[in-house]
DNA sequence: ATTGAAATCCACTTGTA
DNA sequence: TACAAGTGGATTTCAAT
């Protein structure tokens, strides 16, 4: 992870589509080595994927909430099989697992209050090993779609 | 949004740097009809943009948490001002403007423990609008890269 | 709006330092 | 490890339906 690495990294986090001879163009390096860094990068790990991000209105999704939960009893096999159910809900974007008052927080996005509360009572409630929840909506999100190193 | 927007958004969800051949053989629509569509999409915002998804250890961001914030007085200019100041610091991946007992919900990505404890003292401790804030350590993060219209 | 073909551009491989 | 050139393949444009 040299200065290369970062750059390069950094414009793909910006622009995944971009070619490869652009961002090659934009840090001063041959168009080949560029791309080999890039191959390289991918398969150690640090780029995970590349992901179209889309607008959550455009898929019928107008509310999105913040739903943090207890499980009980506390112990691995309910904490996973929980986290491993909650994560493939096609309402949830993100799972959290947390230390501290509440076990696990899930951002979800859904049509309507009315999805929201039908998710709320008819898919978690259902659950035995879940001992409370409670949910925020979210009034606006920002994300930082390109982090630096540290 | 007919079906056929509705799977190339999906496959660009799953692999953004895939070819434009590539996503229309696999719908069976010519890769002309699939880059106007693309091109559509894009401009009518329903896709945001392209991003490389990056691990979070090999950016030295080995500590996750979400610190949950209270902003007093709470009126517009409060508000947006700490929004606007919280989600472009460097350690900051996402800010939730929420509803319910706490204002905000930040989710940070630091060095380490040491440097979350910094965070905390040293910029957030610093606003005179935050009243009262609270952080829990993540253990596990699921993301739902690919999302279907509701 | 969708398509097929032409032209331009790019990714990938090979060879060299 | 980085670069330059060549080839196969992709993107892009455009005329026609």
């Amino acid at each position: 992870m040299d200065e290369v690495d970062s750059a390069i990294v950094r414009h793909l986090q910006e622009d995944a589509r971009q070619s490869n001879r652009e961002i090659a163009e934009k840090i001063g390096i041959a168009p080949s080595t560029c791309l080999e860094r890039t191959r390289l990068l991918r398969q150690r790990g640090v780029i995970r994927g590349y992901h179209a991000e889309v607008d959550l209105a455009a898929l019928n999704r107008h509310v999105q909430a913040l739903v943090s939960v207890q499980v009980r009893p506390l112990n691995r096999s309910v904490i996973d099989s929980f986290h491993q159910w909650v994560r493939h809900l096609p309402e949830v974007l993100t799972v959290f697992g947390t230390a501290g008052n509440d076990d696990f927080l899930v951002h979800v996005a859904v049509r309507d209050i009315d999805h929201l509360h039908a998710f709320l009572v008819d898919k978690l409630s259902d659950r035995r090993d879940i001992v409370s929840f409670r949910s925020s909506i979210i009034y606006r999100r920002d994300t930082n779609n390109v982090l630096d190193p540290l």
